[in-house]
DNA sequence: GATGAATGAGGATTCATTCAT
DNA sequence: AATGAATGAATCCTCATTCAT
């Protein structure tokens, strides 16, 4: 029992390791980020986070990867929902917008990532995985629109790829809060990059 | 004479090394560029390169800020073009998408200035600027479309503004060499965010 | 407890990192003074004098500002002695003498600053400000001595420092080690300066 | 002819960096002098100090070592001076003093030598010989006047070695301007080093 | 003769990481 | 489990010195 009183209070302690680092990596860069840093803004010391991650890029790694896995099931829930294609993905932008304006910290991780694809290839290729399977099942629910007659018949992959970039260039450039309108524009324009039949 | 032969040489050499620097950085963040690395790719030593930049600071607002201002002309050339609305849009998606394919280094560097905007500041602030002077560009053209018929009447400034966010998500996530079609997928899904009326 | 032990050893290690300071710094100057030099010497990593002093400077102050106050007490002594004037002199250049003899790294610390005043404006200012505070009591010493006939009448102050002048050449010209019979001399002569009368 | 105004020229130049190094060495130390700031401080570029002086090392030699030679004269004339001992002892005095008022940039290099004595063990050798030619000189003088009943009798060649003292710290501690009155004040006080007979 | 350009050697400082407590 | 202390390996930057012009 004591065994997993410690391992639980162990998991959260790194728990909230991981949410430092989270924001801070985006924020300063790999090197710009030092443990010293990071251990003060936990109150604790530099010594104990290696205590919990190996080095600084596990850190780093876990960082990226254990969020991008737990972003994989609300980012790719649309597949399964409910409705007509087109109000499965109006309902998948609110929610990536919705991701976009309260997760900057780990989108603006993401993007660091896939600027810097050589230098953090393994992560990287994670996050193009990740795009993958989010564009495949994007392209079937787009084709699936495209079919009904509710979106306009372009390249339902191109489309799927297109508002993939779309949300993530949305995500880097806007640095407002969640509560600016500038959200609500992004929702309402992404969803032109469905090319939605005019006249529904 | 000698003074100019000198001078053009010195510029020659500055950039050479801004080139070198527009390469590095965001394929290995501010941190993790050495000077010494980017002395070796270059052939010269260390100490040479800060005898053209002051320090690493220096060099990086001038490898952001530089070629920024080289590519404000082609990239808000689309403003004074001929032709329709539409006909001008298509047009600066083009060169856009082009910017975007061969200029991939330094739109990289942009997205890592604002992916960290509050450790260069200044850097993000100019990029911020540049966003705005372009936004406000497209805006114009855009209503112009709509007034024509030519585009759907979504509000324009909005339209502009999702569109720069997309064509930032478009250089950060593909990393394909210029001539993949890819490329010529992001022009057609562009396209699409303007909602160009469909019997065009 | 433990605190109160570390606490102790840090301010031994502290102390041992100071004294080499002061003997190396009027060696080799301030920039001819390496942490790797100083730190060889002490048997440990330059990193580790960082640890104990933020900077190259807070270690030159420190190794200036620290002893200074450490002979305020000794160099100060001969105000509250016993004894007439004239006998408190006497013990006062005795002390003197033998701090310049076997103190001679700290003097020359002194002179370094006092030497190279304008690039040091802060020590310099704070010996400026120690030899005010001992001129003042000597000549008050002086004045007494003139008073009760055992010296003759001169002008106070000048005396005093020009006393002080002296005992800091004294310390500046003379190498030799402790045991040297120059140093007697130079007791002997110092003496002079305060003008006794005669037939004392 | 052309042969030798060149020449003459060359000196001049030469004496010109010389005497910013006269200034330049004491103020700002060995390493803390740099060729670029001499340079600039003279309106030349650092390599052309370096046509006139091999090395920085040199240079400084030549800085300590030719005005030495050039003090030599004024500074021992007193030896063949005319009147009585003790006259021209005072007007020693007087030279002295006066030459440490207005030359205190060359006297502060004569004391950062002595101060690092190993570091510089030629120049600070130099300083030894010429204090020893000094003071034996000085200590005829001063038997001289014991023998005439000028000045009481103490061990001369101690006195005169303690009066070389008194003067170098004279030029170190005091940094006033040489109109201030200190000067005068201390050339009273050195008189008593001699211990004059009183009612003379 | 003078200098701008270039650089190698070196120095202060930072930091991830180790280890004893 | 947690950490303070210690350090080696960088890294930025400086500067004396060389050399081509």
């Amino acid at each position: 029992m004591a065994r997993t009183v410690n391992e639980q209070a162990r998991q959260e302690k790194r728990e909230l390791i991981l949410q430092a680092a989270v924001t801070a990596f985006p924020e300063n860069g790999f090197s710009g980020t030092t443990f010293a840093v990071l251990a003060k803004s936990l109150g604790i010391s530099a010594a104990t986070i290696l205590l919990y991650f190996e080095s600084k890029e596990e850190l780093f790694r876990c960082a990226v990867l254990e969020p991008l896995e737990r972003f994989r099931q609300p980012f790719l829930a649309f597949m399964q929902g409910e409705g007509t294609p087109l109000d499965r993905i109006k309902s998948m932008i609110d929610v990536h917008i919705r991701i976009a304006a309260s997760n900057s910290s780990f989108l603006r991780l993401v993007q660091y990532v896939l600027g810097q694809h050589q230098r953090f290839p393994e992560e990287a290729e994670a996050m193009y995985r990740f795009a993958n399977d989010y564009t495949v099942g994007l392209t079937t629910v787009i084709a699936e629109g495209q079919a009904a007659g509710q979106l306009q018949s372009y390249d339902a992959h191109e489309v799927a790829w297109g508002y993939f970039c779309f949300i993530q260039g949305v995500g880097l450039v806007n640095t407002d809060d969640p509560s600016s309108p500038v959200w609500d524009g992004m929702r309402r324009v992404g969803l032109q990059l469905f090319a939605p039949v005019t006249n529904q």
